[in-house]
DNA sequence: AATGGCATACTAGTATGCAAGTTGCCGCGA
DNA sequence: TCGCGGCAACTTGCATACTAGTATGCCATT
């Protein structure tokens, strides 16, 4: 062992097991399968997985420090509730930095960019029907992903999308209504206008804009909510 | 045993073995004690400090999620170079928030809080001589810490201690020159200056110079020691 | 001498047993 | 019926044994 680790992921690939337990246990708290303050055991969820309480062990570790998982030595491991106070820092994290990079986006974006924003519209108008729920959310952080890059700043949503963990378990809560999905894909347009259009001004008050509606909605979901939350 | 934050998550109340360890380690790569590149395994770090191996592969992992270590399944565990993307990431995330930030605070700022930063600034100028560096760095942070606090976003200064961390990494590799202590409080001191007169556009200006002078310092180094960074 | 293959010594991943601590139930007494 | 004491059954934290995969150096072969 000299050194250079010569690996060619940032990112470490780890065993299969311990991905598959956290895999499915972030989405089932995500998914509120698992409910804020419900109980879990390193024992009883070894055992439904058919591993070991070691990689069970790490999930929740990791679990625990994305804010998920609530660990009480020696009295049991439990679903957090959201934290009201979390999910305000979130947007106001998320606020500040997208404002940013979308702006820088407008000043940067060639015209292969433009084409990419406008080929992920596409995609996203065509899976607007509330059965294509993921693949709606999916496009939807795709182009927030987009922008970020065309901004030459793809490490900020990778930081944003550890950051947004409290605003998705909102999200989760509640299917969205009727003109939701069109609403989004229109906001996306206008963000996407002004960045062609090269107007940084623009480009900002668009995703604003389009933020302060994701927020309203989170924060309406959350009144209609509240047991599911702490102050 | 001053230094490292370590205030990551506040609802880590995990065993003292594991703390005792992960501080010990994350205090080593920061200073440079262990180099980047340098190998070290699980079996050699657990008999070096009389613990078995769970605690620190719990240690490991943690490092390894911020950034500290590279973990490379059956060949081994690998500080980490220091990116100069993520030096560069972290300096875009920390001006954009910082900057948001010290406009809030200097809207919100009230007469106790400014007497606080007042305060800091007094016992930061005490530990300007060289050989009470850590403590300088410690007000440093402290003195962030506070206006983000007075802005009413404590968790952002939380959210930046982790991203800080790749800065502080370069940091450590270099005492710093004769002047640098006076030079880092004077531009606090305006900082100060334009939250206490109820001036954001100011507040923001003088936060960005100082963080340029920050930023200045970083890259100087990163010149200076390229052989520990990787492209 | 150069090279290819294999044995060995390392690594992290996993499984499991033991220790320490908390919770809550259950029975006993007033 | 109500209150209290103690035990039992759980929990996670830690230690250790085992598995599987990789790098490396030695040795035989060419």
């Amino acid at each position: 062992m000299t050194d250079s680790p010569t690996s060619s992921t940032p990112t470490d690939i780890r065993g299969p097991r311990l991905h598959g337990v956290y895999d499915a246990l972030r989405a089932a708290v995500l998914s509120g399968e698992i409910r804020p303050g419900e109980g879990i055991s390193e024992t009883r969820v070894a055992a439904r997985y058919g591993v070991s309480r070691t990689p069970v062990r790490e999930a929740f570790r990791r679990l625990a420090d994305e804010g998920f998982l609530r660990i009480v030595p020696q009295v049991g491991t439990f679903v957090a509730p959201i934290q009201l106070s979390a999910v305000s820092d979130s947007q106001f994290i998320r606020e500040t930095l997208e404002c940013r990079t979308v702006r820088l986006a407008a000043e940067r974006a060639e015209a292969a960019d433009v084409a990419s924003l406008t080929r992920l519209l596409d995609s996203h108008r065509a899976v607007m029907s509330p059965d294509r729920h993921s693949e709606f959310f999916a496009l939807d952080e795709a182009t927030h992903a987009e922008l970020a890059r065309i901004a030459g700043r793809p490490a900020v949503w990778d930081l944003l999308v550890a950051v947004k963990a409290q605003l998705d378990r909102v999200r989760f809560l509640s299917l969205h209504s009727e003109g939701w999905a069109a609403k989004i894909v229109g906001e996306h347009q206008s963000i996407v206008d002004r960045v062609a259009a090269r107007d940084p001004d623009g480009a900002e008050e668009a995703m604003r804009a389009h933020l302060r509606t994701v927020f309203a909605a989170v924060d309406e979901i959350a009144r209609t909510n509240s047991h599911f939350f702490e102050t």
